[in-house]
DNA sequence: CCCTAGCGGTGCT
DNA sequence: AGCACCGCTAGGG
């Protein structure tokens, strides 16, 4: 509430799609977060009470746009500048690395760890792409397990079978 | 299908 | 420093 809080503040702003109401945080940086609707989302518990300056207000019209295109199969365009820098250095390379991955596109947890440089940390990518911040924007829906199995997905495996057949991907699992 | 061993990053103690 | 957890994988019943 004073002047040394303004650079960690967070506003976090409901983003009504056809699919249900997600919440989107921005930092002073960008959009930091995006939560999948939930049960307990309630719009009231979701926004801050402060209303948000216009840059921020100008980033979430873009999300908006940019959400509704993702869930068409459209390419986003327009994006508002992403912040990332919550993640541990090796999680940023793995997110780099699913930003890369065109709508379609998959790679396996073990490609991603090969494209970062580290072939053995499979298992890691699968906590990096459990710890992305920004679902669908950075599309760790893309990244399967071996076989064409479809792995985990910590916003729950609906969406992410969702997502994947919006995107005309088969998978075994 | 089910195990099991091996693997690396992360967060907690 | 140690340790338990994992969105994993390859190999072997």
């Amino acid at each position: 509430m004073k002047k040394t809080d303004r650079a960690a503040q967070i506003w976090a702003l409901p983003l009504p799609t056809p699919g249900g109401e997600f919440v989107a945080h921005y930092s002073t940086q960008g959009l930091c977060g995006l939560d999948f609707p939930s049960l307990g989302n309630r719009p009231e518990c979701a926004t801050t009470a402060v209303p948000p300056p216009p840059a921020i207000r100008r980033w979430h019209a873009l999300a908006t746009e940019a959400l509704a295109r993702a869930l068409q199969d459209q390419a986003p365009e327009n994006l508002p500048p992403l912040d990332l820098s919550s993640g541990t250095e090796f999680q940023r390379r793995v997110w780099r690395v699913l930003r890369k991955i065109r709508p379609g596109q998959t790679r396996t947890y073990a490609e991603v760890a090969r494209e970062v440089g580290n072939p053995k940390a499979v298992r890691a990518v699968g906590g990096a792409c459990g710890a992305n911040p920004i679902p669908v924007f950075v599309p760790c829906h893309r990244v399967l397990a071996a076989n064409h199995r479809l792995g985990g997905f910590s916003g729950g495996l609906d969406w992410k079978r969702t997502l994947l057949a919006r995107e005309g991907v088969k998978t075994t699992g």
